[in-house]
DNA sequence: TTGAAAGCGCTAACAC
DNA sequence: GTGTTAGCGCTTTCAA
């Protein structure tokens, strides 16, 4: 920290005049001769003097900044949240305090805890996967801090949501392969305490009742990278009453699959359709070109920082629970007929 | 900001003791008797006590903050340096202050006061294409806040340095292409006002050079992005006399010009072979895979964030400048013979 | 129109 | 061992 930094106090010595004079100058109150005004504004230009931000949120007991929790940093979606949440929060002035979970619950804590100790006004998160209670998102209610939950939400704590439609998403996707002309269709999902994963899941489920289409569970697998996808999707294949078409709950994923089908000579998307969900610059590098759900998080992290600030602003309002919902849209590439 | 936040006083009221008890418990101190301490330890575990960063930043003149202005986010390189900053910080007990200049000028500019007035007690930074003059960066040493600059660096500011060894990847890359039989050689880069286009060329024609192959200026463009490369790579590869091989600053031009070669039917790596530089997902995701130059923006991240704690914590010592070159690495893939 | 003083939450030097 | 107090930089009420 600078031990060079000039204050009121610097200012007020030098001028021969007193701490308040200063502030009220800075402040540009009314109540203050235009000659002294000048003459201090005029000095703190001079001197580069800036305002001690954290003796002025001490002060004010508002903090002007907000605190983010991403469960990762290098990830398309991820980053393209905090993005949008940068737009918003430099428009609306408040700064962001970025903590990372690495999907563990530990670290998701120990950040929340930061946050509280550091008198964010509000917190925007998406929970790691390793999550299963709350109580240190409970304590920042208790702490009259407002929360924004994205993406990965919490539906045990009262608070504003904003959501991919991911039950829409994957309906559409579905269905899409259904007509197709896609029966056996596998499902890869991330494990399901998380709520977009059962959302995904029951637009999955849902598009095959919908058309008559039993579900086999053998089709549904836990599974959400690429690596991992290779071996597991390879195996498939290989098996018998192989599927004949992959929905995948991020690109990676799919693209694992696609590895893996190309890898054991299937024409896509003739024999095989893959569909993935995020539609990252991956699928469009992807041959075939992967057809995906894209989902804008841009527009996720802008909605929420949008709501989280209107919490801010009207705090004492009645507490009511705004939840947003993103459309996704369906982009037919080259991996689905 | 919270305003049912607990505080040492309260819990010096609650349980009749003064506030200096009640800090030095917390701190645990040993000049305290057992049994004060334990009680003022259990009541702020049982009340869910935090200290108040704000407070204690104000008070020991140091805020345990680190402020981090990258031009953008949705972007494999920058984010992948910031997840490294982050494992750094979070293991050296920093947090964050994010900024985005978004390649401007005055974002930059404002981002900086931000960051003074924050009393950040270090800054890292890769400076925005707009920037040109640098007296804002210098403000921050004049107060005395280290910074250290990374990628896109600033050498007219005494500060410590983490740059990509642009030059030497490059070079190594060229180099590999013409060993495997290429003559003539494409070239796509960006802008040369940046610094990396720059040591990346260097890198291209010193190769050329070395091997006694003339250099074609037809050959080198400005070019930088997926969809602008698919023409240009296009009509090039229409043209009689065709280049054997295209190297690309980064990874998306190089899968726009592998698009283009796909779609020209020419054989890969036969007739035509392709490098890219960065090492994003989408060169494993792409079909043949990349060949590209890795360069890890973890390390240059984490190298960043090192070399600042470093400063920060030997701040009297001799402001010896160091810099720090990070490796990339030829990753040889499908694309190349 | 200006100044003095209290106080935000915390620590640490100094008393007792 | 524990309490009192000053002070970090700033705003704001009250007085002058």
């Amino acid at each position: 920290m600078p031990n060079s930094q000039i204050t009121i106090k610097d200012i007020a010595k030098a001028l021969n005049v007193s701490v308040s004079t200063v502030s009220r100058a800075l402040n540009d109150s009314p109540d203050l001769s235009g000659a002294t005004k000048q003459q201090v504004q005029e000095y703190a230009r001079q001197h580069h003097y800036k305002p001690n931000l954290l003796a002025l949120s001490m002060k004010k007991r508002e903090s002007k900044t907000i605190g983010v929790i991403v469960p990762q940093i290098i990830h398309h979606f991820f980053s393209s949240v905090l993005e949008g949440m940068m737009d918003v929060a430099e428009r609306e002035g408040f700064n962001v305090l970025l903590f990372r979970s690495r999907d563990s619950f530990e670290k998701e804590q120990h950040s929340v805890q930061q946050l509280i100790s550091s008198q964010v006004c509000g917190v925007l998160t998406s929970i790691a996967k390793e999550t299963t209670h709350y109580e240190h998102f409970q304590e920042l209610v208790d702490n009259n801090i407002p929360v924004v939950f994205f993406d990965r939400i919490c539906v045990d704590i009262p608070s504003n949501r904003v959501v991919i439609d991911d039950y829409a998403g994957a309906l559409a996707a579905t269905e899409y392969l259904i007509k197709t002309g896609c029966h056996r269709i596998a499902f890869f999902c991330s494990p399901l305490n998380l709520e977009i994963s059962k959302n995904r899941r029951g637009g999955y489920l849902d598009a095959l009742s919908k058309h008559g289409i039993p579900v086999d569970k053998d089709l549904i697998k836990i599974c959400d990278n690429y690596d991992e996808a290779i071996p597991v999707a390879t195996e498939m294949l290989q098996s018998e009453n192989r599927p004949d078409a992959f929905f995948a709950v991020n690109d990676e994923t799919a693209l694992g699959i696609l590895h893996a089908t190309k890898h054991l000579h299937f024409k896509i998307p003739e024999e095989i359709s893959i569909c993935g969900f995020t539609d990252g610059f991956a699928a469009i590098a992807s041959d075939p070109q992967l057809t995906t759900v894209g989902q804008s998080g841009q527009d996720v992290g802008r909605s929420a920082m949008e709501l989280l600030v209107e919490k801010i602003r009207h705090k004492g309002d009645q507490p009511l629970i705004k939840n947003k919902i993103i459309k996704t849209k369906l982009i037919v590439r080259e991996t689905t007929r």
